[in-house]
DNA sequence: AAATGTAACTTGCCAGCGTCTAGTTTATGC
DNA sequence: GCATAAACTAGACGCTGGCAAGTTACATTT
């Protein structure tokens, strides 16, 4: 028998990539509890049950997200900090800003990733994709403070991230600078990084 | 007719208070995505419709959660201070070690507070309750360096509001401190605190 | 090349969910 | 005491995630 040409085949060929990016778009359309399989198979023109043969379960598929979610964060850090290779304290900062341009281009996304709910996931890629993202951090502290005591270093890691990650959360949030231009936020970001980072080097090379 | 003892009466007489206790004893039980008003009813043992005369949706009565969440934070912040009332620096430190205690206490609630759900129930109350908790972080930052032009001391709250709410947040999603006894990831948040403090009072004093 | 096994997919079902409607019980205000 | 409103129950709707059973297409082996 002929299939015709404008009838979809019975395997999809690449339904769980498309169910990943599916799955992507509409957690930032319609947020974590709007998220659905059965919406995600519809967008994917599959049956609704056709996801569980892709992933065990909902929550399966939101962690394979966050997962794809820890692996581009990392990817944007390392693209930001290869424009400025010159010095360790300038990569430190483009760290940052690619911390925050991924959060802000991607914020149901970067909220599902450091949620409670991911937490439960325990996926060992997840729990991978998330160390990853950290040591980039770990390195790029120790390289600006390369002299200090590992207590030391720990303490500003700390910092660094504690501080870039809640700044853009609460911006994300709406809890920072609701009523400021794009522009205006970015600078108060770009002021947060620069204190950040005077901090860090104050401290480290202080003993 | 008499009532017997032992049968429940037909009106609840505080169901909206009950709704609002079971509601967040279940909130911290199974998440936010395993919040439902069905279950709160249950617990209020009230039939599946009876929350719909105190709150009109799921989402309202997150909302009445959050709005007391705002109210306890800010008054955890306020009780913490109070113990040290003697100096501007001391007394910051304290409103963060009133926001931490506060979020370890409830983990669950305190993300729900900051999430993009809550962001979006737009309730005049909730809006009014976290802009009073900004508001005590404001008049903290502002006593500790009441020199500091307007500009300055705007980035200085958002420094150490950014550093201490990422802190706790990620504390809170197991990302820092994974390993460490309850002992040492205080000392490691006592320590952020010291570091935020401090760039505090040395930003805000030198011109 | 044919048969067999297996993976990908569909349809149909279940209990649980939020919310709406309609009806019942109790409290309140005149 | 009586009308009216408020608080609650019962039942229904369409949605959800997950499970079971059946169908289709591909892959492997002989």
């Amino acid at each position: 028998m002929v299939r015709p040409q404008s009838s979809k085949p019975y395997h999809h060929g690449e339904l769980r990539e498309a169910l990943v990016s599916a799955g992507r778009r509409l957690l930032e359309e319609r947020g974590i509890r709007g998220f659905t399989l059965r919406e995600c198979a519809r967008r994917a023109s599959v049956s609704h049950a056709a996801p569980a043969h892709h992933f065990a379960s909902l929550d399966d598929l939101l962690a394979e997200i966050a997962t794809r979610g820890y692996q581009e964060l990392t990817a944007a850090m390392e693209s930001e900090a290869q424009r400025v290779a010159d010095n360790a304290a300038a990569r430190l900062v483009a760290h940052g800003v690619g911390y925050m341009a991924f959060a802000a281009a991607n914020p149901v996304l970067f909220q599902l990733m450091f949620s409670r709910e991911a937490n439960r996931f325990e996926t060992p890629n997840l729990f991978a994709a998330a160390k990853a993202a950290y040591h980039l951090v770990v390195a790029a502290v120790g390289a600006v403070i390369p002299k200090a005591p590992a207590e030391v270093k720990q303490r500003m890691v700390d910092f660094t991230w504690a501080s870039i990650h809640g700044f853009i959360t609460l911006v994300l949030e709406g809890q920072i600078g609701e009523g400021d231009t794009p522009r205006a936020l970015k600078s108060r970001g770009m002021a947060m990084l620069a204190a950040v980072v005077e901090t860090v080097v104050r401290t480290g090379g202080d003993p």
